[in-house]
DNA sequence: CCTCATAATAACATATTCGTTATCTACTGG
DNA sequence: CCAGTAGATAACGAATATGTTATTATGAGG
């Protein structure tokens, strides 16, 4: 998904370097924070949880080092990888109205 | 995403070919009517706003044939892809939890 | 120090999406 | 009948996700 960030001078949040400037044009910019927050959300539900990437490997099907590269945003999964991801933690995604913000 | 579909005897449609025996399993059951769903709202709301492919198109950054191919189930789309789609729509994606069923 | 478990990474092969361009069918209105 | 619009398809290359296997880094605890 993304790389550009290799070039950061270090503390900055990803989220934060994504925003400053304009570094991105805001669709984009959107779009990445739509990422950042999804797969944010992701990982959180795994760790909340309580289960291992390995575990979660054996659970859903997908290998550790792909759950290891959408956790750390190095890829942008599709919906049935996501899905497969997320259904043994007890979560789906759905379609909601933009109004949510 | 699929192709097993096209050994179809005519009327049958593809949810309930899907769920007909025990053609699949129950968890890529699960996994192709979860797709089926979220496509399936994500035409609605297309429609509903009276938007051609063409125009969601030039909106969305995606071409209409792609577009095309998602609706039709031929494809999977990633999720970069699936909010561009809904985002000119006035919609976006969410993870929430599985009680929703 | 050592071990164990976890996560991150690497490198490569394979699978699949998406872009691109063009065409085709179906339908609608003039 | 014709023109215009919409959706479906095709074919192919480029981009990218995922599988596979192996390794490395890190930290917790004995």
């Amino acid at each position: 998904m993304v790389n550009e960030m290799d070039k950061r001078n270090a503390i900055e949040t990803f989220s934060d370097y994504v925003n400053d400037e304009a570094r991105v044009d805001p669709a984009e910019r959107e779009q990445i924070n739509f990422e950042i927050a999804l797969i944010g959300k992701m990982v959180e539900a795994r760790e909340q949880k309580g289960v291992s990437q390995r575990e979660l490997a054996e659970l859903s099907g997908v290998k550790q080092p792909a759950i290891a590269r959408l956790e750390s945003l190095r890829a942008t999964p599709r919906i049935d990888t996501l899905f497969k991801v997320l259904h043994p933690l007890g979560y789906t995604i759905e379609i909601v109205p933009l109004a949510k913000r």
